[in-house]
DNA sequence: TGTACATCAGTGAACGCGCGTTCACTGATGTAC
DNA sequence: TGTACATCAGTGAACGCGCGTTCACTGATGTAC
């Protein structure tokens, strides 16, 4: 192993996958960081100006990763294809919890410009779209019906993470996921 | 004043109260409560085990708040009160964010018989009483309905305190938030 | 092709912070006789 | 009614922790001439 590292701004958001994937952005120190990766904890600022900075970094590859999950959507009907955007979402949350609260919550809120780099912010554009064009949800509609599905998975990831529903197990938490994600298509879907 | 304090216990969760309005469960620190209430922070060691503890008794404080501020809603019909349920909720997140992450994700989940003590989930619970009721929800529906009308309005709370709405103001934030209660019940609803 | 030298990417030690919690203590209170 | 004494509810100092970050540094790399 040469003095200089091979890439260890990568090898450092790497070990912040390993990290956060277990504890969250709490999780995240500076010090752990560069503990694993086999560095001097000042390193790190050779290559990010600060925690936040770094932190921010791997949010961004979490939410590659998300993407990557999300990408393969069945691409059926648009009702399908929206309920299958939210349940991907709710999974991702339930499968990878620490990797979720670090990508959404762990930092700064996303700006209006930035949203449409989100990865699920746009599988739940398109699939919302879809629905508009197959006349199921109303044109005026369309902006409401985004944080409608959004706060329905989101909030349903939450309650069984953190709050009521974390009592049960997967399997007993997942037909309440169908039914949510059922409620909140029927909710928004023109009448 | 006394050598004894009058009631420290409580002081300390007041004091708790006011720490926790502006910067949420991270902010409760013993030694700073015990420092507002000008009291060695050892005292607190005389009410309450450890910091976890206190955070409790705090959490619990904002729960009675929470319950004072849902109680005046108004006996209408079934869907009205469901309604007004659902954005009393959130309107108790929006105007105080601290004691709304405080109370329900700052410490630890509650279980089903805890579950009952909870201000919101009683007021949620009869509100669908009164749709089964009134025969707009479907008795095997009630409990599914009942995750995810929450699932919807934390949810929401969540997207607007630490999401992409955030950047909005309250105002812009209301008729989403209107939208979103509506479908949740739209979604719940016999068919 | 060699070499002087600027720059880059690391090191290790240290600082200062506020935290939760423990220790040994002391002054105030209340109760049994 | 007085008094001895147990208990209660505080005090102040200290410990140990891991953190983010800064300091002065040094070895490796690359580039101009």
């Amino acid at each position: 192993m040469a003095y200089h590292h091979g890439d260890l701004a990568k090898a450092l958001v790497e070990a912040g996958l390993d990290v956060t994937r277990s504890g969250g952005p709490a999780a995240l120190t500076v010090r752990d960081v560069a503990r694993r990766v086999g560095v001097s904890a000042n390193a790190t600022y050779r290559h990010y100006p600060d925690r936040a900075a770094l932190l921010h970094a791997v949010s961004g590859a979490i939410q590659q990763r998300m993407a990557d999950v999300m990408a393969d959507i069945p691409q059926t009907s648009p009702t399908e294809r929206l309920r299958a955007v939210g349940l991907g979402y709710i999974a991702f949350a339930l499968t990878e919890p620490g990797w979720f609260t670090t990508c959404f919550f762990g930092e700064h809120s996303p700006g209006p410009d930035e949203l449409a780099q989100i990865p699920p912010y746009r599988a739940l554009s398109t699939a919302l779209d879809a629905m508009v064009d197959a006349g199921l949800v109303a044109p005026d509609d369309r902006d409401g019906a985004t944080w409608s599905c959004w706060s329905m998975v989101h909030g349903f990831a939450e309650l069984a993470l953190r709050g009521p529903l974390s009592r049960l197990t997967g399997e007993q938490q997942w037909p309440y996921a169908e039914k949510a994600v059922d409620a909140a298509i029927a909710g928004i879907v023109r009448r």
